[in-house]
DNA sequence: TGTACATCAGTGAACGCGCGTTCACTGATGTAC
DNA sequence: TGTACATCAGTGAACGCGCGTTCACTGATGTAC
């Protein structure tokens, strides 16, 4: 008895049972499924360290070897977790840009916030995104990442916010006379934010934190003009 | 002559030779090198999986188990590492403070600038302070550090920032209501910059990011009182 | 002034572990003839 | 319609490595008598 519920709470992170072979031409769903498992781990543990090969084919009830087939080694699973969560966030966004009420100050809150929903829906991802221990300057090194590649990595996110904050100004409703700039400043607000609740230490944050740094650094003017 | 440059160049991360023997009743001297050299490892390589007993052992010039007359275990160093580089911040933002030339938005200014500062001379450190793999939260779990001195972590500085808006306010130069709140922000902003910076991706950020910032969130009326 | 001895500040060898990666392989599946 | 065979999608055993930690120890240093 004692016995088998070791076992149980031994294979709790494990798949349910041995994985069925995919039949020919479809090798590419191991793939799929090693890059969800990753990421779940990740999103488990918190810990880029965690993310082994061996963690990984464990969990997708594989053998280790049977890894190199879809990717040449560990780093090329965590780059394709952060492309993929990369591509994630902008879709995000540009769903949330893409509700258009034609209140371009709602649009713009309405993309924020869909930011710092994602930061707080995946922590552990955003942090690593974000400089864990991956870093984008390593894979560049390692040529495992174009440079221009890496420059562009969290630019799509930008461009949303940069665009948002021009109709703002246009509509009037923005003071802002540099919106790249500006921009720039409103992401780095959001990343501070969301990265800092990332970290899930307790902190008695005031309730309109959002809104007061998305205000003050679009410059958004109060809704009776001042 | 080919063993010879192999060997220095093997020997390059370690201290210059053996370490001699600390005298009766200074012990603790051990203590205060480890401490440097995992910092300093942790500062080179930006890896907090870099500081292992046996590589911080390998720079002082020690056997790895005489690391366990200082520290208890691994997790031990990183702790103290940081708890180090928080104090040295506070130290580095009271400095900036107390050269109080009366012009209070100066003074906020210098606070804010030897935040971003410090960040920028000690990026790799200033990751691991904020989550990368270490993390209060695991170390809260662990029972290795109190949940009220984790809490109590990068509290000194954001009350210098309060303490610094407060003064802009009463002096008439900043516009804010909340002090308190908008310290937060100012001070969430600060970190989103300076965390971004750390992670050494070039950017073409704006030359004046940082005053953009600073101005939006601490709400600071331009010279010319508009 | 001499000496026995406790203590301090470490050392060296060894342990078991999980890791990334390599290697030669296997067996089912589809395809050419 | 049957069959030989190439290919695909993996496997299992093994490698060498550096790690954290434990253990029994050593030799210099200071101190009590």
């Amino acid at each position: 008895m004692i016995l088998a519920t070791r076992k149980v709470s031994g294979v709790s992170s494990q798949a349910p049972g041995p994985r069925a072979r995919n039949r020919r031409g479809q090798g590419d769903r191991l793939r799929a499924d090693i890059l969800t498992a990753a990421a779940n781990i990740l999103d488990e543990t918190g810990d880029e360290q965690a993310v082994t090969l061996r963690a990984v084919a464990r969990r997708v009830g594989i053998a280790a070897p049977s890894i190199y087939g879809h990717f040449p080694d560990r780093q090329a699973i965590l780059l394709a977790i952060v492309r993929e969560a990369f591509a994630d966030l902008a879709e995000q966004l540009s769903q949330a840009a893409a509700a258009d009420s034609g209140d371009q100050v709602a649009r713009l809150y309405a993309i924020c916030d869909a930011y710092l929903d994602f930061a707080s829906t995946h922590p552990q991802r955003y942090r690593v995104m974000f400089g864990g221990l991956w870093s984008a300057a390593e894979a560049v090194r390692d040529g495992a990442l174009s440079e221009t590649e890496a420059a562009e990595l969290g630019l799509d996110s930008l461009r949303l916010v940069a665009d948002s904050l021009d109709r703002c100004v246009k509509a009037g409703h923005s003071a802002s006379t540099d919106v790249l700039a500006d921009a720039v400043a409103l992401w780095v607000g959001l990343h501070g934010l969301a990265h800092q609740r990332s970290l899930a230490l307790e902190f008695p944050w005031p309730p309109d934190i959002a809104a007061r740094l998305i205000d003050a650094l679009a410059r958004l003017r109060s809704t009776v003009d001042r």
